[in-house]
Parts: C-alpha cells; sequence; structure tokens
DNA sequence: GGCCGAATATGATATATGTCATGAAAACAG
DNA sequence: CTGTTTTCATGACATATATCATATTCGGCC
C-alpha cells in the first residue's frame, strides 16, 4: 500500500472507497536532487507528498534566494499562496536531495473534498498542522538579533542542521553567511 | 440573524440544523477597548468573529511588545499556536478599539466538526484564507530592509495605517518607532 | 474646552550585522 | 584519483538602524 495512505489513516481512518480514490488520483514518482517542482510566475497546480527525500521553499529576492522552509519525508508539501489562492507563485520549490513524491493535482484535491465530506476533517487537520509550523516559524522571524533567530531554530527545528547547507540555513534566519559562521564558532 | 451567521452562509449555505447548532453555541459580547482576550499562559479557548472592533495579537520580547497581525470587522481571530494545540500561549490577544464579538470555545467547535461534516468544509477554507494572509505577512518579514518592509505594508495592507498607532505598526515591521516615523517623512 | 499623558518627530551617537576580499576545506564530476 | 567548483571560515571596513535625549503634537477624559 501506498506509504501516505498509511499515512493519511493514522489521522483519520479512510472508507474504501475513499482509499481508493486518493489511490486513483495519485502516483508515485521518483525525482532527482536540483528537479524544481514550482517557479515563480507558475500557479502551483498540485500538493505534494514527501515519501523521501528534501524539498526547499525560497524566493528571490534582489539576486538573493530567501530560503523560507524546509520539508522532509513525511510531509506535505505546497506552496501556500499560491497553491491555495491559484495565482502565479513568486516562490521556488526545489528538492535538495533525489526524492520519492506522491502527487495530487488542486482539481483533483477539490473533487475528493466534495465527493468524501469526511475527507475535509483530514484537510482541516493537515493544514492546521503546517499552519502551526508556519507560524512558529514566523515568530521566530520576529526577534531582533541574529544570535537569538539561531538559538530558536537550534531549540525547535533541530534536525534541519543535520542535511540542509548553512548558507540556506543563514538566509533562512535572515542573516549573511558569514554573520551564521562567525556565530556558529563562538558558540562552540 | 446574526451577523457572522450571515458571514459563514456567503462561504457555503448552512443547513438549519447546523444554524441552529452553531446560534445555540455562539452569543454576542461587547467588549470595552483594551479588553485582554488572551494572556501568556492561558491556553485559547475560543475563537472570536469581530462584528465590529478592532484586534491586535502581540508578543511581549524583552520587555517590548512586538505585534504579529491586527484584524478588523469580519474577521475571525485565535491564537494560531495555542488554539489549534491547545498549549498555553505566549502571546496576547487585545482590543484596540471596542468591539462587539461572537466566539465558540474549542470543544463546541470540535462537536460542531463532528456533527455537521459539511462544517470542516467551512472551517478548511476559513483556515486557508488566514494561512494565506498569514504566510504573506512572513514573507513580508523577510524583506531585510525597513523601507522595503514598509513599502509591501502599504502596498498589500494599506487600511492598517487608519487606524493603528504607529508605534504598534513599527514593532509589526520589525523596526523602532523612530524609524518608522522618519521613513515616513523622508517619503513624503 | 482645556489639561495631561501618550504618541510622534527629530537630532546625535553607538552598534550589530552586512559587504567585500581572501584562503582553506569539502563536495563533486569526469 | 585529480582537478574544479562550491561551501565555509576569517578579517577589515561600511552602513542601516537602534538607542538615547528632547521637543512637539495629538487625543482621551474630566
Amino acid at each position: 500500500m501506498s506509504s501516505f495512505i498509511t499515512f493519511l489513516n493514522t489521522l483519520q481512518p479512510l472508507s474504501a472507497g475513499l482509499t481508493e480514490a486518493i489511490l486513483a488520483s495519485t502516483m508515485p514518482e521518483k525525482l532527482p536532487a536540483h528537479h524544481v517542482l514550482l517557479r515563480p510566475g507558475q500557479v502551483a497546480r498540485r500538493v505534494y507528498f514527501l515519501e523521501t527525500g528534501l524539498v526547499r521553499g525560497y524566493t528571490l529576492l534582489h539576486g538573493r534566494e530567501i530560503s523560507s522552509w524546509f520539508m522532509q519525508a513525511g510531509d506535505f508539501v505546497i506552496s501556500i499562496l499560491s497553491f491555495f489562492t491559484q495565482q502565479p507563485s513568486e516562490e521556488y520549490l526545489e528538492l535538495l536531495e533525489p526524492a520519492v513524491v506522491h502527487s495530487i493535482s488542486y482539481d483533483q484535491l477539490q473533487r475528493l473534498y466534495h465527493d468524501f465530506p469526511e475527507f475535509n476533517f483530514i484537510g482541516r487537520r493537515l493544514i492546521e498542522k503546517y499552519y502551526v509550523l508556519s507560524e512558529q516559524r514566523a515568530q521566530h522571524l520576529r526577534s531582533r538579533t541574529a544570535a537569538e533567530r539561531y538559538a530558536l531554530l537550534v531549540r525547535d527545528f533541530p534536525t534541519v542542521f543535520q542535511r540542509v547547507a548553512l548558507h540556506h540555513i543563514a538566509s533562512h534566519l535572515g542573516m549573511a553567511p558569514e554573520t551564521l559562521s562567525r556565530l556558529r564558532n563562538k558558540l562552540s
């Protein structure tokens, strides 16, 4: 059985019909590192479930990449702004590692919501989960000093350091890579 | 009929039973300016609909108030982190103006979701809407210069300037009130 | 309507962090 | 392997913005 069906079942047991409809709408896909799932100007048409791999969301600001978030195996990945509004994205979604993903289109998802009202329960719970994570990241950004923002990331999302390059983390923390390098040196 | 029943109906027509259940779970309430809906340490037990008024979400950081957002008539107001996780809040929700609010408890809301599956559709849509707004604010925060963050707020949320004190806006933009004052002076 | 505390404006100075430059180390490709 | 590119580290310097101080204006309230 598909890994993400298993995952959805842990949120709420799926009826046979719903399980079948989900399987019919999705397919696993193996993608190489550096593959780009979405780029500015495109409308986000699909939501991705990561069975394995690592994805980064980022925007270009004055020619610089600003990383907004990192998602790993077991996570759902979308551009929130573009997918929910179905307007052109301003962000990139890029694989940092090779990945196995399952994806479903916006239209197919709306059909599932319509045909299986109980699926709205799952959708709602998942959106709540990622909304909470997003708010937590936003709250971190509001710390004024670089050292504080770094400390909060270490405290709340320590695993990110295991696989993400430091210059990506620096941009995520709103500081220059040099500043992060010096911070880490001083703290060790 | 209650103003927010009217509002919910525009999202999705409500059945008579659901309408009745919602009305039975909520009650309008008139609150004075400066009333605090939630403070750090408390678990957010209720979600509020603002019929009139203005609410600010903020946290204390090193003795300073950092305003996260402002909500006005027609908006739903909660502490995302505390309400969705039912953990103690780290933020304040405070009325900046007298308000008429309708509120419902976490438990009553879960009951509605359970008893009226179609209500999950409305809940999902509402959460999506505020998630999008939250992401937009977070994206603004990632601009590096004070002038840029100010320009984005003017572009995307110009109405906030009509009713919110500038020092609150300054903290929302991650800058000292003096910096905002100078910025505005230079631009006019 | 006039008083008083709060909000905003403006100037002088301090400082965290960005920028630019260079070198070392690590990751990667052929 | 070995060369090449990318990443990270470290130093010197520049600068945006915070901080502190004071003046001015605004707005709520008796």
